[in-house]
DNA sequence: GTCTATAGGTGGATAGAC
DNA sequence: GTCTATCCACCTATAGAC
């Protein structure tokens, strides 16, 4: 279920790719119909509309997102090794002057329709909830400390995770982005 | 020096509004003009092209930042307090879905010019160092406790400031602005 | 300084042939 | 499923009258 082709596929990646880079506002049809080397009238035919677009965008990326967070769980069986592996996650996009997808759609909110914005939601939570899973693990292991809840740890970390990305990118140097995580786990320790 | 004109004080206004709301690539000529209640050609008499616009909007916020902290710094003598108003700077557009305009520019950062991509740098640069110079007078006078350098939590800082207004924005929700900022300077204590 | 008028381009979107 | 052709709204920007 939830099959697509593999145009909508290609469709997506380059969207995604597109957006992460320059905001949900910064593309258009004809930017993706470029580079997947297809006409508008093609993507249209996948996405009637740009809403359609933005919602399978984040739909597609929440549903990686919890893959990819149950892999972790899945290999790391320590809560500071869970931590260092998400980090990394929102590090690699950064190389290449990109941010997490639900930064930009974050900052383009007023700009997206009611499902999009629930999608966006849907998909901080579920990230969120990771976090403070992760961090309850770790404090009952006796690995990760800690003052005050989870949840707002977890809220914290997220938020100084999005922040470090942006000043990452905006003063296009990575090492903004280490030096901010680096000391947000050694403050673990 | 620098004076502006009635009418392009009220344009920068306008424009800085919708920036902190929609980003900017969210926003045209004729969303300024209607609000104003002037035509889109007497913009481009003040601000020739959007690159005049966008880099003004950065130079102008600057100037008022600068401001902001000289007024804190002279008004409130201890840290604490001084990161307590920094917050409340931070806080107050996301009653109104808006973000910091650093946040904005920052998303957007892949489509301005080269010249609004250094004015912008300037303000985080500007914002960091009064960050890192109050962190550290809370230091010497014992207000304010914090591992590791000051510059790496000036970063954190604001990093987190940054996330927090993404977050809250989504959500729509100012608590979870609050929850993390309260904890933030818990944690200095 | 502000206006009208308009140029020239690009946006998302649709119809219909293949 | 993908194409060509096309529509129309909106965009930034300019020329020139007032």
């Amino acid at each position: 279920m939830n099959k697509k082709s593999q145009t909508a596929q290609a469709i997506l990646d380059t969207a995604e790719s597109i957006v992460q880079e320059s905001g949900f506002n910064g593309f258009s049809y004809a930017h993706i119909a470029d580079k997947v080397g297809i006409r508008t009238a093609s993507i249209h035919y996948h996405f009637p509309n740009k809403e359609d677009l933005a919602v399978a965008l984040i739909e597609r990326y929440t549903d990686k997102f919890v893959a990819a967070s149950a892999r972790i769980d899945a290999e790391s069986p320590n809560a500071p090794e869970r931590l260092r592996k998400f980090i990394a996650m929102y590090r690699d996009p950064v190389l290449e002057y990109r941010t997490c997808l639900g930064v930009m759609f974050s900052s383009d909110a007023s700009t997206l329709s009611e499902k999009a914005q629930e999608q966006l939601t849907g998909f901080i939570s579920a990230t969120l909830s990771w976090l403070e899973q992760v961090l309850s693990l770790g404090r009952s292991e006796g690995t990760l400390r800690f003052e005050g809840d989870a949840e707002t740890q977890a809220h914290i970390f997220l938020a100084s995770l999005q922040g470090a990305q942006l000043l990452a990118r905006s003063f296009r140097d990575i090492r903004r982005f280490d030096q901010i995580t680096e000391e947000l786990i050694s403050a673990f320790a």
